[in-house]
DNA sequence: TCCTTATTAGTAATGATTACTATTAAGAGT
DNA sequence: ACTCTTAATAGTAATCATTACTAATAAGGA
């Protein structure tokens, strides 16, 4: 089952990984799978909301584990993704009551210049 | 300049457009406008913040005003946006300090099903 | 008027994602 | 074990939103 193997490859790293970086890592340990098949799991895992999709500002997508909720700050200028802890489940659980709508999932996400860049900038 | 232009589409729309719907606007006030024009200026509109990208779930993106900061719920039927009011400036402007961050913009959005989506689902 | 730079229209190219199809795997019921 | 039905897959082709490119035009300063 290709799914589970998605699902583990997400779920036992800190990265955010791409889909051709998740296909990348597949193929090590499944030589045969097929991108398609990737691209059609993460869909499916992401509707059971097994896993979470990571829109960002300037590239493609990046995904993510849903254990643990947490915001997340990403860097326009070099991309990088910040695991923030600090929003977590407790903090977040309080976004769940909006007006009266079923909400089954969201996300906070800061976009701004991380400290590495912004020592770049002055240097 | 065709800037301008795209910049005073969105400011006066409560829609979310996309760069075609926003090309399509355009043709009809100055109809020599090239598409690639318009995904330019988007672009620089958004990194100068005077606009914002709205990253949808299952879709391509949309634009919106930058001003009355406020969150977003997305249905992941419809695809509908609807602007969350009660999360506005006073409030999302808490979220401005994040660790040392410098943080330029961010993002709040929910995801689940709209009342209208529900209601078709016990019919 | 000259020069430099910015913007544009139009089109071509890119590349992430999806669609498609034939094949294989899985599972349920006898 | 065997048949039937359904689900999942590999491999490839197609799609289409976005970007890149280029020649032409516009803008603006000295």
């Amino acid at each position: 089952m290709q799914k589970k193997l998605i699902l583990d490859i997400i779920n036992n790293s800190y990265e955010h990984y791409t889909a051709r970086e998740i296909y990348d890592y597949c193929k090590r340990l499944s030589p045969n799978i097929s991108l398609g098949t990737v691209y059609r799991n993460l869909n499916i895992l992401e509707e059971n909301f097994l896993i979470t999709r990571i829109k960002m500002p300037n590239s493609i997508d990046r995904y993510d584990k849903v254990e643990k909720k947490h915001a997340h700050f990403i860097c326009i200028k070099c991309n990088k993704i910040t695991d923030l802890e600090e929003f977590d489940e407790n903090y977040c659980n309080k976004f769940k009551k909006v007006n009266n709508y079923k909400v089954l999932n969201y996300e906070i996400n800061f976009k701004g210049i991380c400290n590495n860049c912004v020592e770049k900038e002055y240097q």
